[in-house]
DNA sequence: GTGGTCTAGACCACA
DNA sequence: GTGGTCTAGACCACC
C-alpha cells in the first residue's frame, strides 16, 4: 500500500501523507476507499503506531480523510475534482528541480540522466 | 557572500554548506580561495559564530575546505581526480527513486515524466 | 562505555570519536549496535550534550554512524567493501614521514629504527 | 635547516622546537652553533616571524639557546651530554606507537609496514 | 524517549 | 587577527 523508507531524510509521517495525497490526486484512491488500519500498517513496516496515527490525524485535519468510529479511515468526499496531468506534474516540480540541480553539479549529461531515470522506472515498476 | 534565510526550514549551517558547494561547482570559488571569517559572517548575518563554525567544520570533514591555523578557511585542492560516472550516478539514485515513486503514485506516464525532466533541465541550465 | 579525560589535551569530542573507531576496528562495536544516548552520556560524564552530539555528528559525516530519527545512533553497515592496501598505506604516509624525519634528525640508523618499530609492533599486539 | 609542514597538525612553533631538540640530541647542532635569523627563516618558509620568534623564545627559556644582542641565536652550552642512541630512540616512541596503532587498525601487515618505512626513509634522504 | 539547532558568552591556541 | 572547544539553557521535530 505504502512504500516507506525510514532513512530517507523525509519524516515517515510525511511520507505517508504525501503518498495518500498523490494517490488521491491520480484517482488511485477514491472517496469511500478504506485505508489500512494503524495497527496493520505499523506491523507491516515495523513502525511506531503513533507515527501512522499522526499522519492519519493530519490528513483528517486537512479534510482528506474521515474517521468513523469503529471503522477504518476512509477517503473523504473530494472537495476538488481529481487533478489533470498538468496539475499532478506540478507536484513533482520540486523533486525534479532538485534532481536536475544535483545532476548538473555532478556533471552528468542529460542523456545519462534520462537513461538512469528509465532504469529506475522499470525497476520501481516490478 | 552568502544569502541566509533563518526561517527557511533548512538549518542555517546547512544553507551555508549548500552555497559553498554550489559556488565550488560553478567555479565561483576555486581551490585556494579564502572564505569569510567566522566572526565576520556571524556579525553580518546576526548569527552565532558557532553556527558558521559548524558549517565550516563539516565542510572540512567532507574535504572541501582546508584549515590552516590562524588563517581563514580555504577551498581545498580537489583531492579526488574525479569520481567516475557510475559513482556520480549512484549519488543521484535516492533522488531518482523518490521521483519515480511519486510519479507512479501520481499516475504519470514515463513519457510525460521525461518531458518534464527535459523542461526542468533546460530551465535550470539558464 | 567510554572513558573520558577532560584534561587530556585532546578534545573530548575527539576522544569519543577515537574510541568509537577503535571499538569498531576491534569488533567490540558491530554494524547495527546502538550507542548510548547523547543525554545519558552527557550525564554520566558531566558533559554538555552538545559535546557528545558533535562527536556523533562527525562520525555520521564520516559514514561510521547512521541516524534514524527518534532512535539512538547506530553503527553503520560498512559501505566500503574495503580500501585496497595502497589506499590504506596512503593513510599512514604522514605518520611515516614524520617518524622518518625525526629519526634522521636524531641521527638514528635505519636499522635501529626498524628494530624499534618491530619492538613497538609486538608490544602493541599484546 | 628546518623542514616545516604548516598543515601537519602539530603547530609550527612546536615543529621548530622539536627539530632543534632533535638535532642537539644527535650532535648535529653543537654548543656555539648559530641558528638562522628569525627573518631569514620566516622568509624561507613563508612564515610569520612571530611564529619563529616564539619558538626561539621558548627554547631560550628552556636554556637550550642563548641570545646575544646583535648576534644570531646560539646553541647553549649543554647542561647534559649528548644522548646515546637509546635515549634518542625514546624520543621516537610516541610517534612509533601512533604509527603501529594506526597500521594495525588498518590491517596492514608488519612486512608491508617495514617496506613502506624503508621507502619513506630513502625518499626523505634525497 | 531520541537527536537537532541555535544562542550567548567564556576561554584557549595559533600565526 | 584566525578558528576551536565547551558550557548552560532553550526550543523543536520525530518516533
Amino acid at each position: 500500500m505504502f512504500s516507506i523508507n525510514p532513512s530517507s531524510g523525509t519524516p515517515i509521517y510525511r511520507q505517508i501523507i504525501e503518498q495518500v495525497r498523490h494517490k488521491m490526486a491520480s484517482g488511485q484512491l477514491k472517496p469511500g476507499d478504506e485505508l489500512p488500519s494503524v495497527r496493520d500498517l505499523a506491523q507491516e513496516h515495523a513502525l511506531n503506531p503513533m507515527t501512522i496515527s499522526k499522519a492519519y490525524t493530519l490528513l483528517e485535519a486537512e479534510g482528506l480523510l474521515v474517521r468513523q468510529r469503529g471503522k477504518p479511515m476512509q477517503i473523504a468526499a473530494l472537495k476538488q475534482p481529481e487533478m489533470d496531468e498538468v496539475q499532478r506534474l506540478a507536484y513533482l516540480l520540486p523533486a525534479l528541480q532538485n534532481l536536475v540541480q544535483s545532476a548538473q553539479q555532478l556533471n552528468i549529461s542529460p542523456e545519462r540522466l534520462m537513461q538512469a531515470l528509465d532504469a529506475a522506472w522499470t525497476q520501481e515498476s516490478e
